[in-house]
DNA sequence: CGTTACATACCGTCCAGTCGGTTTTTAAGA
DNA sequence: TCTTAAAAACCGACTGGACGGTATGTAACG
């Protein structure tokens, strides 16, 4: 018995779904509360009743997509061994399994923080931590987890400002040299 | 003899000098004709005068920024000799010389293109040339050109949005990874 | 009957772009 | 050198649309 016809799913959920969708779309610019209303397919009002501003809708969403992101990447975390090269190796499993396949959060993600600078902080927060992490790494090769933390940026970051698209064939080279890379960093 | 004392400097230029400033001190957000026009101590009247819409305006500014980045990255080639490395280690070299001092510059150009589809046009194929070069090499450690790309990529759109900030302690061991990197393309 | 979940209409602001007019520069003629 | 007319540069008020947010109404549910 859960409900009649609107428990179907909670309305938050599908406005932020619905406000991905649109920032997919048109990118950051189209990102309108009337956009979003629309596509969710409810009115203007309806949305500020979820959300009390644009702001917090952004925020809500970037809060939601890098949670998920902090997810990804602790569950392919734990399917390696610990030690240095744990984090590098899992952030590189996490681009294999994810580039190609989640298009759509990381850049969701991006767009939606450019927008708002309070989600700006929080998705900052995150790189830096990550970047503090693989930086610290003193291995063999000093100066290659910092290496490895950029690339990933570069390849996520351009992707989803429209800069470049790589297809299977010519992101498998690359994986495997950050494979190399993640696999030095133990010593 | 040249000229009484508004040849000074021709306004076009002017007018992208205070674009990007404007752009450097508030964002993509805050650059309105207004505010260039104010920034460049002339009306709204008079910056449309010269560019015909606020698209045309943006469009010369990331022209003329790319422009300027092309000139720089062949200033750092032509003191390398030829080879599969010289292009990467070229880039690696631009970085040293150019990451901490022009900071304005690549912000400026990122923060200028996000705001004009026509605009990211030319980022765009900027981007897919360097990186179609980059990844065309075939050394003894295939990938590694992409890996070099992106991870200078990374570096440079990550601060342009304000993700980071890396001091000269910092950049310093990334850069001798990356030119361990490069240096690997001769074989 | 109160609360939640919307819809609709509306307001104020911001901003790109227009337009007619004014000043400055340039160039040519006398 | 002085005059003058055309051209270029520039100003500032205005317009129209887009958009964030508010206020008010209303239908369903418990």
């Amino acid at each position: 018995m859960q409900g009649k016809r609107k428990r179907l799913a909670d309305r938050p959920e599908i406005i932020l779904d619905a406000a991905a969708s649109v920032l997919l779309k048109g990118g950051a610019r189209a990102l309108t509360i009337d956009a979003v209303a629309a596509e969710a397919g409810l009115s203007k009002g309806g949305v500020l009743h979820h959300y009390a501003s644009k702001d917090a809708l952004i925020a809500a969403l970037v809060a939601r997509e890098l949670a998920q992101l902090r997810e990804e990447i602790a569950a392919c975390a734990v399917e390696i061994p610990p030690g240095p090269s744990q984090l590098p190796k899992a952030m590189v499993a996490h681009v294999r399994g994810h580039y190609c396949a989640d298009d759509e959060s990381s850049r969701a993600l991006l767009l939606a923080s450019l927008d708002s600078s309070e989600a700006l902080k929080d998705y900052r927060a995150f790189v830096a931590d990550q970047l503090g992490r693989l930086s610290r790494i003193e291995g063999p090769c000093p100066g290659e987890g910092s290496v490895l933390f950029f690339a990933i940026l570069g390849l996520f970051i351009g992707r989803a400002l429209g800069f470049h698209q790589l297809g299977e064939a010519e992101l498998q080279p690359m994986l495997a040299a950050l494979e190399r890379i993640a696999a030095r960093a133990d010593g």
